[in-house]
DNA sequence: TAAACTTATCGCCATAAGACGATGGATCGA
DNA sequence: TCGATCCATCGTCTTATGGCGATAAGTTTA
């Protein structure tokens, strides 16, 4: 079988996640699972495609997969992805804040230069 | 300006972080600042690349870079990115148990079958 | 059983990403 | 000032990724 270390484990759940359409997929099985036909009409992206990322997120255990007669529903495998994404944001809020005092710093400077 | 929202934050962060050379360089950073020069021999890269993978987590806002004399020294910007992998890590070892234990099952009722 | 539906997969193209060596600008030491 | 060191950047190549339409396989419905 093929030996899975945790760091192979982690690029792949990350490469997984780096993409906003897949995140945005994320967001929406986040209400509980759907069939591919639902999700569709709520992307502008060809089906073929839509199927891809759901395959990604397969792959990388982050979503789980059953047929159910003639459609696949997907669901989220394990909600603690969502706590990495949760992380994730508060570092982008971080970053963003600290741009906005550098900004207001830049223009005190500018104001008080005479 | 250019507007940053934290979507594409996000996306920037999580693409930032979807690589094995980059994760390794935060290890290597998280024993705190480093400058390229001592940075290289951990790693079998050429210069070129790992002064490329450095900027990416520069422009991610994950590094912070600091020229002093001739050297360049990168050092964590927040450490926060280390929460957030760590938070990988703990879905990535939850997947190796789930894993594990699928296998144990199928290894019980392949023996019960008799 | 034939038609319609749902979805994965294939083949193809365009763009992005990773790797390398070479180049060049800056700084330090002699 | 001249050579050496440090490191970002450029050009190039190769591989990976994302997007699409077409196809095919399985399911349901008529």
């Amino acid at each position: 079988m093929t030996q899975k270390s945790v760091s192979d484990l982690r690029v792949k759940i990350l490469s997984a996640l780096s993409d906003p359409i897949r995140l945005k997929l994320l967001e929406f099985l986040s209400g509980g699972e759907r069939c591919v036909c639902e999700i569709l009409p709520a992307f502008q992206r060809s089906q073929s495609t839509i199927s891809k990322h759901l395959n990604i997120l397969y792959e990388a255990d982050i979503l789980e997969r059953k047929v159910d007669g003639k459609r696949t529903v997907y669901c989220i495998k394990d909600p603690q992805v969502f706590e990495i994404i949760r992380m994730v944001d508060s570092l982008a809020l971080t970053q963003i804040s600290q741009l906005a005092e550098a900004g207001k710093l830049l223009e005190k400077s500018l104001n008080n230069r005479s």
